[in-house]
Order: structure tokens, then C-alpha cells, then sequence
DNA sequence: ATCCGAGAATCCAGTCGAGC
DNA sequence: GCTCGACTGGATTCTCGGAT
């Protein structure tokens, strides 16, 4: 029952707040990403929309003893409305956002509840395109907010197997420009935290990392992670489930409309996702999953499935082209 | 509200390797 | 061999989350 409610809680942010500048202490990362996990992924939320958290939710999600979580989401809730991130737009523009707007904290009923602030609502809501999605079990087991924000960083690019951060890049990205001056410091208490998170049995991926020296000197690191065996388990049968669902639903189009009967509206109801999505055919809809696995796009939206193509066509010819000269 | 303990942060001395 | 900078091991102090 437990793991079942978990397992529906899914966290979508925008690539750019995921490639944020922030420091937010764990409670509060936590917090924030439940918070997050309450919205629906294709609504449009508003700066005057309240969102709850029971703190019982939080301490079986989190695995806490409850009458600490009382106090620790109590006080997060309060500091969450002191943080804010440094975004940087597409067009590079860096603008600091505070997370939320107003909080509640409703102690008969043991909830806290927020409302985002509205320029951050862009960034987690109504999100078309460049997102990154993930679901709050993956991350329920870590014990720091680095390993949160490195498997952010991992995430948004799963068809990957390798990512080089240089350290500049990421003491940018947790703002330690005045901390862990020492490497030996950013080792111990950044990376190998984060690392030893990454690996805890219930996160997506198992992962490695090694130091990148420019002479002696660590100027960055190469982090190498694969799906976990069970992952690759789960999605290979949600995959079939979704194949299976949706030849039903062909076979039920199929069905001349006279058969059936008047209380039959399976068509109405159940029309297949890909046709809401705006594909034509069903063969385009298998070539958008096709090139989401090498191209990062939104598959639930017609025009980026276009521009993927489109993009997916030219590396493929210059791939076809480079053969021969790289090997 | 207070206490306790674990984790975070800092510091110092020693080691290692590159350059001269 | 000397110097310098980077890294390491370990001790100590500080901070904060969790328990009572």
C-alpha cells in the first residue's frame, strides 16, 4: 500500500530549473519535490492554487519517524519561503525566482500547504518540451541534496551513459564558490555523498565517477551511470502494457460502428494517447518513441516530434557521411 | 524547549609529484 | 635536491536535525 502510493508521485521540472543555481538543505529539497509531485503534469497552475502536503505523507515517502517530521517540515516550510534559484533562461537571461509565494502550515489537520511563486509556476507547470521527469521513489532513500541534484542532472539526460561536470560548473551550481575550497573537502562532503546516494537500492541508476586532472590539478569529473536492473525490468513491462493497451484500443476502432451497442462509448473514452497527442498514424507515434531515445524531446508534442525528426535526420545523414573519416 | 549525537566544516601536519 | 602547489589523514570544533 505504502510503496504503491509512492511509486504514482512523479516530479517534472523544466531543464532549466534543473540546471538552476540553488542550495536548498535536504528537508526543504524534499519538501519542495512532494510539493512539486501534487501538481498535475499538463495542467495550468496559478500563483493563487494551494498545494498540500500531509506530513504523514512525507514521513512514510521519506521513511521518518512522524513526530520528527511534524517539527522538520514545520521549520522547512518556513525557511522554503526565504530560498529562491538562480534560473537561466534559453536565451541566457539570469533571473533569481523565489520558490513559493505564501505557506500554511495547518496543524490540526498535520499539513503544510504552498502556492508557488508565479514566476517559478513556468518552470513546473504546464510543461511542453524540455523537461525533465522522474518519480519521488527514486530519491526517497537519499540522504543528502547533492545526490537529489546529480541525479536531476542525470536524469535529464537518461539516453546517456556518461556526463563530465567541471568543478567550476557545479560549485556554480550548488553556489560553493566559498565553501570546500579544498578539492580533498569537495570530494568528501559533495561528490562522494552524492555518489553513495545515487547508489542506495531504490535510485534508478548504479553509478561511478572518476576525477578529470588538468596537469595536477582536478578540474572536474566524468560520472558514469547505467539503469539499475530492475529499472530496465519495469519499464520493459510498462512498455508492453502500453503496446497491449494500445492494440486494444486499435482493435475497438476497428469494430464497425453499427455492432456495438448504444451504452458503448469505449471510443469517446479511450481514444488512443497518441491521437490526443496530435500524431496522425499510429506508425508516426512509434517513430516519435523511436528518436526520444536519442534525441531529448517531448513526445506528447506534435510539432517538437517534427522538429525531432527533422534534427534526427540530419545527424543521421552527417553520422552516415563521418564514418568513414572517424574510423 | 532542551538535549544529544551525527554530520559538516575547518585546520594542521605530512606526503606526493612536477618543474627547475 | 629544493621549492611549490595540490592532495590526504586525522583531530577538533561547530552546527543542526531528530528525539524526548
Amino acid at each position: 500500500m505504502k510503496e504503491k502510493k509512492q511509486s504514482r508521485l512523479i516530479v517534472q521540472k523544466s531543464n532549466e530549473l534543473i540546471s538552476a543555481q540553488y542550495r536548498l538543505p535536504l528537508v526543504q529539497q524534499r519538501l519542495l519535490l512532494l510539493l512539486i509531485s501534487q501538481i498535475e503534469p499538463k495542467k495550468t497552475i496559478t500563483s493563487e492554487d494551494w498545494f498540500y502536503v500531509d506530513v504523514q505523507l512525507y514521513a512514510e515517502v521519506f521513511d521518518l519517524d512522524i513526530n520528527g517530521a511534524y517539527k522538520a517540515v514545520g521549520r522547512a516550510v518556513h525557511d522554503l519561503a526565504e530560498q529562491w534559484a538562480l534560473i537561466e533562461d534559453t536565451d541566457g537571461q539570469r533571473t533569481e525566482v523565489r520558490w513559493i509565494g505564501a505557506k500554511r502550515y495547518l496543524k490540526r489537520s498535520g499539513r503544510v500547504g504552498v502556492k508557488f511563486y508565479s514566476d517559478m509556476i513556468p518552470y513546473i507547470s504546464d510543461l511542453h518540451g524540455r523537461f525533465t521527469q522522474y518519480e519521488l521513489r527514486h530519491i526517497a532513500q537519499m540522504k543528502s541534496n547533492w545526490g537529489i541534484s546529480f541525479y536531476e542532472m542525470l536524469s535529464r539526460w537518461r539516453n546517456k551513459s556518461m556526463q563530465y561536470f567541471s568543478l567550476e560548473a557545479l560549485r556554480e551550481k550548488f553556489l560553493l564558490q566559498d565553501k570546500y575550497a579544498q578539492w580533498r573537502d569537495f570530494k568528501r562532503y559533495v561528490i562522494e555523498y552524492a555518489m553513495t546516494d545515487l547508489n542506495t537500492p531504490k535510485s534508478e541508476f548504479d553509478v561511478r565517477w572518476e576525477p578529470v586532472y588538468g596537469g595536477n590539478k582536478v578540474i572536474g569529473i566524468n560520472v558514469f551511470y547505467t539503469p539499475k536492473q530492475h529499472v530496465l525490468e519495469e519499464k520493459k513491462r510498462i512498455e508492453e502494457e502500453k503496446r497491449s493497451a494500445i492494440k486494444a484500443t486499435q482493435n475497438a476502432v476497428k469494430k464497425p460502428r453499427q455492432q456495438r451497442s448504444e451504452s458503448d462509448t469505449s471510443e469517446v473514452e479511450h481514444k488512443p494517447e497518441w491521437m490526443e497527442y496530435g500524431y496522425l498514424t499510429h506508425a508516426e507515434w512509434l517513430d516519435a518513441l523511436r528518436i526520444s531515445k536519442t534525441i531529448d524531446f517531448d513526445v506528447t508534442n506534435y510539432q517538437e516530434y517534427k522538429m525531432a525528426r527533422l534534427k534526427y535526420d540530419r545527424t543521421d545523414t552527417k553520422a552516415k557521411k563521418g564514418q568513414k573519416s572517424l574510423f
